[in-house]
DNA sequence: CTCTATGCAAAAACTTTGCAGGGAT
DNA sequence: ATCCCTGCAAAGTTTTTGCATAGAG
């Protein structure tokens, strides 16, 4: 955990740990939603440290449809899918082929119907 | 404008004419913050209305970084920028080749930093 | 002792809902 | 007279901020 710090700008105090932990552990985004019941620490410290933790590049964010900010771990480029139907957020390894004179494209996000519930219809 | 309306279930009031002229005259997306000065109803009647128009297939929405929903009269399928400095939206009328099996793919949203703030850095 | 991190409560920003009055048919 | 539309105010949801205390070095 700690190679992921700068640990001379960050403190790797108790409630850093448990939010790299808990976002190092998961395969998609999370949002506070998500994890607040596993973790101890008030909403405030929360966002606190994901603020610090974006101006540090250790993380990313996006807002999906569900109007929630969801938080990884920075890392190799990919893409999300989010389901307008149950909002279920995926990553996707596969980027879509895309570029735009003069424009920097950081992150795609696809929105649509998952599988699941494209079967529901 | 009566030609986009299924009138025998929408009736085509002063103020849902409103709403859709605005969103009909303009060539990118907008929030209730873009067409409130322009507006003379209430927010409620507002995001009534285009609760009622997303039901009948008659505008698209989705939220953009700055936790504001985006608004626009649903047409020919495009995708849209948004840029993480400015939260500039821009339509982009080439779209990213994409496909996923299983999966339905309405809306592709690209966010990264757009040529105006590109040249700032 | 000083400086940063944290918790709690309140504020902020955007959207939704409840309710009562108004307009159209 | 009925039904839908609207405005106003209040509530809801997620995130941010102020302030005082706790904790680390």
């Amino acid at each position: 955990m700690d190679n992921v710090l700068n640990l001379e700008k960050i403190k790797l105090t108790t409630a850093r740990k448990a939010i790299l932990e808990l976002l190092s552990n998961s395969k998609k985004p999370l949002s506070y939603e998500d994890v607040k019941e596993f973790l101890l620490m008030d909403k405030a410290t929360f966002y606190r440290n994901i603020a610090i933790f974006e101006e540090e590049d250790i993380i990313d964010s996006f807002e999906s449809n569900d109007k929630k900010r969801y938080f990884e771990l920075k890392r190799d480029k990919h893409s999300h899918f989010i389901c307008s139907d149950c909002y279920t957020i995926e990553c996707i390894e596969e980027n879509p082929k895309f570029s735009l004179k003069n424009y920097k494209i950081d992150n795609i996000i696809l929105k649509g119907v998952c599988k699941d519930c494209n079967k529901d219809e």
